[in-house]
Order: structure tokens, then sequence, then C-alpha cells
RNA sequence: GCCCCGCUAGCUCAGUGGAUAGAGCAUCUGCCUUCUAAGCAGAGGGUCAAAGGUUCGAAUCCUUUGCGGGGCACCA
């Protein structure tokens, strides 16, 4: 079929209904024709509302204008068929352009639906850039898991992707989470606001095995040393983490490194000479100094109040390690977008940032920030309701909650919240749900057509080469098919509106789909994927490779395995 | 006080301004001698928090209110 594989149906025939509205006369610019999924059965498969939308520009009545539209449209290679009703235009797939997707998606294999519309831009995602003094917990699950996911549906649409992780090194809480180790490596209780994990004592005894001579030093020069080598230790359980949820970051980004390459005085420097900068109280702020000057103020101005860059102390903030973050991925690195995943809580420094970036000299909109709502423990969890605190040591480990549910549960639990919504977690129903957890439900299908594809190769030894496709005449086949034409625009959209959920939607879809068509077996033998009639066990086998290359690769955008057998 | 998010079936949640609002779980009723029953078919279940507004059309957009969560540092 000449018909990408990756391109969207959806999108032929947006471009089909356009040409048939521009035939009847239509110039200029035109109204959105929402072309979508239609509802019910009988509505077909796209529906778009054109009649509606045109009535008045072309001063008709919306059934007229659709009945004409219907009339005028040519759809390519006979994709669907049209009908009027009302003021809507229908669209229904044919079953003939059904069997070629089929015998189009098939071929291909593994990577139906991925695209080239990212053009191979080059993207910085930091996700989940935890203060490294401690171990994740389930909080950190979130973000960790929507920002992989992330990065899985823009390289599958065509963007370059850099993974990062924000190493902070130099700000108050890894400060005192250096002091930590320093205490309790002379056998001392951590100070006022420390950490007191069990955790931060190991840590201790290792450095006194892998520091020789540590112990014996002032806790002026201790500290940073103990800091960096716990933040090491540290960083190497968050690695080991996530990898158990088939994580992998490309870069572990130092905080240190912005003022160890002088990143962090240039963006400050910068900024100084630009007007941004004004010292009060001894200290100096950041703040929107020349906005009616420069043209930037609408940016400039999204912070309405001052913040410190530097202390009155003489110490930076963390916002002054920022600046020169900033610098580094924008200046340095040149990546032309970068996306940063934070949970709701750090809501309120956005505008600061999105200012920081103009002021830097860079178009806001370079930077987005993806927020996700928080994850709650439950009352009764873990001792006690609320917030979880490391520091407190108040939480539920994501490694405890992936030896309890495994990998593949804990990522599609996670990814099938909108980031929008607050996570209320109960660690005991998890655990009891893991048995029902929808992703059996997606992997248990794949598995079946794994092995009911080596069946058919089993009994018939002999399959014809080429498959005739126009032997899948079944409804519950056809079905199959229609999902899996649906395929590349739900990855788009979920790409470009950085949503990963919509991915186990469609999964679940999908999924039913296959169960549906492979029962129909059990039903009826004749319907089997496997029957005496080659012709027909090989049209439906590759059915079967069809749709089970599309599940996978869908699975894989969530990073989920895909079993063969379970 | 100001800012952000949420409120949709018993529970957990989907739902780019379009037609009759969906799924999973739970409940109830059926279906395994056969390619995997971690499955399939069916049933019940709704004032889309409330009130106004915009629109030919609102769960969806705007305003107000209520309830819940999160922010508003010389913490991150």
């Amino acid at each position: 079929m000449s018909t990408i594989p990756g391109q969207a149906i959806r999108d032929v025939i947006t471009e089909a209904l356009t040409s048939a509205v521009r035939a009847l006369g239509v110039d200029g610019e035109l109204p959105d024709l929402e072309l979508g999924r239609a509802k019910g059965p009988d509505r077909g498969d796209y529906a778009s509302p054109a009649g509606l939308k045109l009535a008045k520009v072309l001063k008709q009545a919306p059934p007229a204008i659709a009945a004409r539209l219907a009339e005028t449209i040519s759809i390519p290679q006979g994709a669907a068929t049209v009908q009027a009703v009302g003021g809507y235009v229908n669209f229904r797939l044919t079953p003939e352009w059904l069997q070629r997707l089929v015998g189009a998606v098939s071929t291909k294999g593994p990577g139906y639906g991925a695209s080239s519309i990212g053009g191979g831009e080059r993207l910085q995602v930091e996700f989940a850039s935890i203060n490294p003094t401690g171990p994740l917990h389930i909080g950190h699950g979130r973000g960790t898991i929507l920002g992989d996911s992330i990065c899985r549906l823009l390289e599958f649409t065509g963007h370059n992707v850099h993974r990062e992780y924000y190493v902070n090194s130099d700000n108050t809480q890894t400060k005192r989470f250096g002091a930590s180790v320093y205490a309790r490596l002379h056998g001392l209780e951590p100070p006022e606001g420390g950490y007191i994990g069990e955790y931060v004592t190991e840590i201790a005894e290792a450095a006194r095995r892998d520091l020789p001579g540590i112990q014996n030093l002032p806790e002026e020069q201790a500290e940073p040393k103990l800091r960096v080598y716990a933040i090491q230790r540290v960083i190497e359980m968050i690695s080991a983490t996530v990898a158990r949820l088939n994580i992998h970051y490309d870069e572990w980004f130092w905080e240190s490194k912005v003022w160890e390459d002088g990143l962090a005085p240039a963006a400050i420097e910068r900024l100084r000479e630009s007007g941004y900068l004004k010292e009060r109280d001894g200290a100096t702020w950041f703040g929107p100094a020349l906005e009616e000057e420069d043209g930037l103020g609408e940016q400039v101005l999204s912070e309405d109040e001052d913040r410190v860059v530097i202390r009155s102390n003489g110490q930076p903030t963390y916002f002054a390690s920022d600046l020169g973050y900033l610098l580094s991925r924008f200046e340095v690195r040149k990546f032309n977008r970068v996306i940063e995943v934070w949970g709701a809580d750090h809501h309120g420094y956005v505008p600061r940032m999105k200012s920081a970036v103009a002021a830097l000299g860079y178009a806001p909109e370079k930077l987005v920030v993806i927020l996700h709502q928080m994850v709650n423990l439950k009352e009764g969890a873990a001792g006690s309701a609320g917030k979880m605190s490391k520091r407190a040591g108040r939480f539920v480990t994501l490694d405890e909650l992936i030896d309890r549910v495994g990998s593949d549960a804990v990522r599609y639990f996670y990814l099938l919240r909108s980031p929008d919504t607050t996570i209320e977690f109960d660690l005991e129903l998890a655990v009891t749900q893991g048995n029902e957890n929808p992703v059996y439900y997606a992997q248990y299908a794949h598995a079946r057509l794994v092995n009911v594809e080596a069946t058919a190769t089993e009994r018939h030894p002999q399959l014809p080469e080429k498959a005739d496709l126009s032997l899948l005449v079944q409804p519950w086949e056809l079905e199959v098919a229609r999902q899996l034409a649906f395929w590349p625009e739900i990855a788009q959209d979920a790409a470009k509106l950085l949503e990963p959920h919509r991915v186990p939607y469609y999964v679940q879809d999908l999924a039913t789909a296959v169960h549906r068509f492979y029962h129909a077996g059990n039903e009826s033998s004749e319907h089997r994927v496997v029957v005496e009639d080659v012709n027909l066990t090989r049209a439906r086998l590759e059915l079967c490779r069809a749709a089970r290359h599309t599940l996978k690769t869908a699975l894989d955008l969530m990073g989920v395995s895909a079993p063969e057998r379970m």
C-alpha cells in the first residue's frame, strides 16, 4: 500500500476533507474541522461536524453542506467510505484498506507508528532530579516513570533525546546531608534537620574505608569531601533503582560543574550587564528591572517578585546554580528545547525559570515544564499519613514497591494516571491489586499471539509465502485491524502533548480486540487461527503478527516488557 | 490573601467545544475435552461538585462558590 504505515489515517482523511471543502469554493482560513474518532459504531470510525462548522461561511444549512462534502470528497486508496448524517460527515474504514494495513504493519514489524515529525530536534529531558540525599520513594517514581516515558515517545516520533539527571551537590539540603555523614563518622547524632536513615551510617562507614584519614580532618574540610562521596554512593543507589524500571540516564550532571566551568558566574555577569540584577540588604536579587526597555518585559515580568541569587553572606542560592545550568544547556550544549519534569510542589518556580531563560536571551518557550501532582501516602500506611519525608524516614521506597509488585506493574500503575491527578497511595492495596493490574491483560494478549503463531508454524510447516489478506473478513478480525489503524495517531498525539497516559489506554483497547479475536476460536473451531485451510491460517497469522508487533511497540513506549509466555 | 491541580458509575480513573459520556476493578448471570480461562459474552450502576455565562452545540471555555491536595524563603 502506498500509504506509509507511519502516517496516521486520520491525517489522510483530514487532508481529503480539506480538499473537498476547498472544492466547494471556500477560500481563506478554514475553521477547524475537528475530525476525530466517531463515538458509536453506527457513526463509523471518524467523524467531522464540518457541516456545522461551515454553515456560517457558506450560508447554507449544515445537512446540505455535509451532503455536498460527502459527494465531493475523494479518499485516497478507498481507505474509507463516507456518509453524511445531519451536519456531520462520517467516515468508515473499508475492509479492503484494513486488510492491506495488516500486511503493511506485519511487514514493517516492530516500530509501526514511528514517525519523523520531530525532525531530529535536539532535546534534553531532565527528570526526577531529586536531591541525592537518600533512596527514591514511591513519590519519586512518578516523575521518573513519566519522564522516561516522555523520552520514549519523543524518540519514537523522531526527536534526538538526552536524558539527564541534575545532581544537586552544593545546596542547603546536600550540605545537611554531608554534615549528617560527618556526624555518623564520629559516632554522633545528625544535626538538627539532618538525615537520620540507616543508610547514612552505612555511607559513613564506607567513607572511613574509602577515604583514608577522613576522620582526622576538621568538619570544614571533611564535609565537602564526605558530601561528594555520599552523593556518589546515593547516585549509585538511585541509578540501580531506576535501572530496575528500565530507565537509563545519558548523563548525571553535577551542580558543582556549573561553578567549576564558570557558567554560573558567567550567567550572573550577563544578567548584571543587562540590568536584571540589583543589590539590596547586602544580597543580590534577580528582578524585572528593565522590563520597559528591552521587549522581553512580558516574559521577565511573569515573575513579579525579586529573588535572591547571592545571599548576604556571599553564598549563592540554588537559583544561581540554575542560571549557570541554563547556560550549559542552551549555550554550551545547544539543546533546542529543554523539557523538565517537576512535582507540583515546585510549580511556583516555573515563572522564575522562564523569566531567567528570557533574561539570558532565549525564548521562554524553549523551556517546557511538565508538572505532575503529588503521591501521598494513605492513612495508616507506613505508620503515618500525608506527605512523605526522607528526613523523617516516613516513606515507602521505590525499591520496596518494585519488590512487591514488579517493575511492569509499577510502570503501568503510574502511567495510567494523567499527571494532573493526585495519587493517594496505599501499598497494601497496590500489592493485592498487583495480580489484577491491567498490565497483565495486555501482556497476556501478547503472549497468546506468540503462542498461537508458534502453533501455526508447527502444524503447518509449509505455509504459503504470501498471505491472502482478503480472507480476513470476520468482524473480530477487522476490529483488530481497525485498532491497528489508530496507533500512529495515538503515538503522535501522546508525543506532541507529552502525555504518555494515552498509550496504556490504547493498549487496553488493542488487547481487548486481540482477546476477542482469539476467543472466537474457542467459540467455534473454524475461527481459530490454526485451521486446516493453509491460506486462511496464513492470513490470520499475518494479523497475529501485525497485532503482536504493535502491542510490543506500545508496551516498549511504556517501558513495559512484552513476555512471550505467561 | 494570592497562585497551581483535582471534583465524571460503589472504587480507581479516561474523555483535542460536537451526536446517545466511556474503561478497569467490584457486584450479578452465563462460557473451558479443542490455538494459553491472567480470557470471552451479558446485566445493573451517572444531577459529569453547584450556580450563572459564552455558543447552533459545554463534562470540556469564562465567572463565582463549595470541598480536597500542593505552593507562595537569603529551603529545593
